[in-house]
DNA sequence: TATTGTTATACTCTATAACTATA
DNA sequence: TATAGTTATAGAGTATAACAATA
């Protein structure tokens, strides 16, 4: 059986669409919105962070981190805490339940990635990746390229 | 140098928001937003199709539908015609434009296959495929599983 | 009685532009 | 003068519920 170009992207992309599937289903369960979870998991990765920080990071407008931010005060997930030297910022700050539901999805993420691939021989494995860095690559270049 | 389950996954995260970032562009290029675009997918795969059906295939209430119709209605890229049996009903028909704009949507992902796994031989290309089978099998064992 | 599409209403995400407070 | 965040406004996507026309 002959495997094609378009095969591999078209099993990418239907993955792709499974993992958000996924993640939709976390996000119905949280009560929280797809971009409301993104910022919580911006704040996991680096910490407390200005709204212009997170702004960058989801690249989005400040505005709408403005926006995104009131709803998960509101639901108690974050807070704004006044910046340590600069009074015009402020650092938003996950609370005990916004480290919980980050904690939720980092064991999530990892048990994912357990039941996926955990069964796939090291060989294997080791292949798979480095097909996909390659394929990573070339499409980094390729977004270059026409830019 | 070992692969970890979690490195798979990430690397799989990260090609999907490249694959989004490039689809983005096409949107943008095209004037498009992604809805309408995914929208016109569909009728590219199912030919003309009444809202409802276009409902089901983007999972989505028929009640967006009419929103998402009525904007590529005013773009120019579909027309509302009589459904020939049913006259409740009516059949989303791309124009020429929207037909235009389809063929180049097939031609852009046939090339970025290409682009993407055109040089992978045949061996590793083989692996890659059945890899991802597997990966999607056992997703969709997981989604069953734990609905 | 059920189905197709639409009107009415509302919420979220997104953007730009103008404004306030601070640097 | 520049930066951080907010108010004001707008548009797109999404949803539910009620309604008209047709099956």
């Amino acid at each position: 059986m002959v495997s094609l170009p378009e095969d591999a992207l078209g099993k990418i992309l239907l993955l792709s669409s499974l993992v958000s599937a996924d993640m939709a289903r976390f996000e119905e369960s949280s009560g929280l919105t797809g971009a409301r979870v993104r910022l919580l998991w911006v704040l996991g990765a680096h910490g407390p962070c200005t709204q212009q920080a997170l702004a960058g990071q989801l690249e989005v407008t400040p505005r709408n981190v403005t926006g995104l931010v009131d709803g998960l005060v509101d639901s108690g997930h974050v807070t704004r805490e006044p910046h340590p030297t600069d009074r015009r910022a402020l650092l938003v700050t996950p609370t005990a339940a916004g480290e919980s539901l980050i904690a939720q999805l980092r064991a999530g993420q990892r048990q994912l990635a357990a039941d996926l691939f955990g069964d796939v021989s090291e060989g294997l494995l080791a292949d798979f990746v480095a097909t996909l860095d390659e394929t990573i690559a070339r499409f980094a270049a390729l977004m270059e390229d026409t830019r």
